[in-house]
DNA sequence: GCGACAG
DNA sequence: ATCTTGTCGC
């Protein structure tokens, strides 16, 4: 038989499906204040396996709920643009997980962009449209697009002309890249994170307990 | 061709 | 993302 016959990555494929998938993607705005749990994903490595974790957290008492965690082997490489194959598996599976055995997610918030994207389809909005749930893109670095003042004086991300998100900082001068993923607007996104970020930390609080999950359990993997 | 390039 | 010891600073 044919044994093990890997084909390769084909990123033309994949750029064409993420072309297809972002005319999907709603901004449709939500009710902020109806928002009472918030899942945050992220995904830590140890050699050729991945850890993907989801937390849940009460929007309003400000703390966890629970998470759960699943390992996998991770066969894609990394592509700038093309993040979501390798990793997007990974985070849906453990939010699946987590509403299964725990708690749904109201609203998702993905450490990656979502449509501050050379294609409007990062990470973020991939997750977001697969589960058919508001997400939210949170990344360290800006990917695409530019920053300018909006009419708040506010810095926002625009991608073909249009605001898609904004830079938030914290109190040490950190930067966030925060983006509409899918299903809210780029302020309802603004509005969501700021409302669970402890900024004496780098990453909003749902996304840097996952974070650091992450990074623990990638030392129990083998 | 050159530089940029989430995690 | 991950590989990695000590070291500067609050």
């Amino acid at each position: 038989m044919c044994l093990t016959i890997k084909k390769r990555f084909d990123y033309i494929v994949a750029q064409k499906l993420q072309l297809e998938l972002s005319k999907l993607v709603s901004f449709e705005p939500i009710e902020v204040q109806d928002i009472e749990v918030i899942v945050a994903t992220d995904v830590g490595y140890k050699g050729s396996k991945g850890v993907g974790v989801a937390v849940a957290y009460d929007a309003e008492k400000r703390r966890e709920i629970c998470h759960v965690a699943i390992v996998d082997d991770i066969d894609i490489p990394y592509v700038p643009g093309l993040l979501a194959f390798r990793e997007a598996p990974l985070m849906t599976g453990a939010i699946k997980e987590l509403s299964a055995r725990c708690v749904d997610a109201d609203v998702v918030m993905v450490n990656g962009h979502g449509v501050s994207h050379p294609r409007k389809f990062g990470i973020a909005s991939h997750i977001g449209v697969v589960l058919d749930k508001p997400s939210i893109g949170i990344a360290k670095k800006l990917l695409y697009g530019s920053i300018v003042l909006d009419d708040k004086r506010r810095e926002a991300i625009v991608v073909d002309g249009s605001i898609v998100g904004y830079v938030a900082k914290n109190i040490h001068g950190g930067s966030v890249y925060i983006s509409v993923g899918h299903r809210l607007t780029p302020e309802n996104a603004l509005i969501i994170t700021e409302s669970v970020w402890n900024k004496h930390y780098p990453l909003p609080d749902p996304l840097y307990i996952a974070d650091n999950l992450t990074k623990k359990l990638r030392s129990k993997i083998r």
